[in-house]
DNA sequence: GCAAAAAACTGGTCTGACCAGTTGCTCTGG
DNA sequence: CCAGAGCAACTGGTCAGACCAGTTTTTTGC
């Protein structure tokens, strides 16, 4: 009785990802065929496929057409984004939305972190800050937002760091989103570094309040030109983060 | 080229989203059946229901065999505060680590409902300015919190509103604590209502410079107080936000 | 030996059938 | 008239086998 045969999409789908948090299949790892699981499970190929599907839409895997499915490259952080902001997600005007929370958030960060930041806080700071120059401006997106979030750790303020964490999926869509817009463009690149140089040196030289100008205007900067390009061109080049862990390199 | 006829599991299930997204299915709506949906759309069943787990799987729609699928009922709570969170609450620090944020977070609000607010917003914020100030000002924490949140709805930035009620618990908790401690001085308390009143008067007006002002002022000013407070007597006077919801009436 | 062609994978879609719960309507028996 | 049994006509759940479309591997032919 306890042992039940008949199999439904959803057993199938909970068989899988208890496989998966289990680590019986690791991240990156491919799963059998939609073939091999229906044979294996005694069920036909289209309740794989739900179960398949179910699993996709919790970002529990990823599926390429002619490749297979694989496991998708999860925890790096423990803590996903709630499912409502994962609603807001590819809705553009989240873009400006999140944009200008961050402005402010940002900005404090920055004020703080001159103000509080540890010897081993600049060092990290300046680590990021080095990293993200040194790597191809057009990939850059994840270094860009690590300078940002190291940026924020130094500021010893652990709401803020929880807060800007729990809409980090979002805002790495910002800055990808920032990223594949403007670098492509001289005058944009340029400007963004010597906005990032300011912020460095003004955290370093212990300056809150010029540090905080500076992420403020940057910011703004980002937000502004965003809204510039909208209006010229069609429209703006939207990244799902989910989509290439390998863009930026590892 | 850029109308494509065919039509995927994905379009579908992006289809959906928008419409849910939109309002145009609300939840606890019944979705069209699956038959439906196929013929609609020109699909074969089996790709809408792959779409339909997709949602499913991403919470967003809930199926009954028999009855059929219907929007998932969210917002019934937006959240309550992350296992993090409760780990900080009861550290003093936290408190001002959160009126930093708030200081930032409420200024941005304040500017944006100035800016945007409707006839409905401007009604409800001055609904909750008059509860507040009708109500005991030793018990009126919640209709406090009451009356920064309906600011905070006002501006009409989703990622706002998410992100200050993902701390709302620790927000009611310092709200509560500074209306603990600075309430019963008769001077404390005419100054906070004053800032109250600047506040709304400033929203009301459309001025959103000058309400950033007087609700970053406000923050600072509670903050600087608590300071103060703390360094003249022994502590400051915690509330437990659980422990009597029946404190402020409701 | 190597490059192109072919076969053998992978996921993506379609069709039409049947099973299994739910709902509502009708028709019967009181 | 009404209660209730039972039959339709919905709903989602599953199955089988076929074919299309990409990707990888093997075979073939020079």
């Amino acid at each position: 009785m306890s042992e039940r045969q008949i199999t439904t999409a959803q057993d199938i789908s909970d068989r899988l990802e208890r496989l998966i948090m289990d680590g019986s299949l690791l991240p990156e790892e491919k799963i059998p065929s939609e073939r091999q699981l229906a044979a294996r499970y005694s069920v036909s190929r289209a309740i794989v496929r739900e179960a398949l599907h179910e699993l996709q839409g919790r970002g529990l895997i990823e599926t390429r057409h002619g490749r297979g499915s694989f496991v998708a490259p999860m925890l790096p952080e423990p803590h996903t984004d709630s499912p409502l902001l994962k609603l807001f997600a590819g809705h553009p005007r989240t873009l400006y939305d999140l944009l200008e929370v961050r402005e402010q958030l940002e900005g404090q960060a920055a004020y703080l972190a001159a103000e509080r930041a540890s010897q081993r806080d600049r060092y990290l700071i300046t680590k990021a800050f080095e990293d993200m120059t040194a790597a191809d401006p057009l990939t850059n997106a994840r270094r860009d937002h690590a300078f940002h979030l190291a940026i924020v750790e130094a500021s010893h303020n652990p709401v803020l760091v929880h807060l800007l964490s729990s809409v980090k999926q979002l805002m790495l869509m910002t800055v990808q989103a920032s990223v594949a817009n403007l670098n492509p463009r001289e005058n944009f690149r340029q400007r963004i570094h010597r906005q990032h140089q300011r912020i460095l040196r003004t955290i370093l030289a212990g300056q809150p309040r010029a540090a905080r100008n500076a992420a403020m205007a940057h910011v703004r900067y980002v937000s502004d030109s965003m809204h510039t390009l909208e209006a010229m061109d069609q429209g703006i080049i939207w990244v799902d983060p989910n989509q290439r862990p390998d863009t930026n390199g590892d």
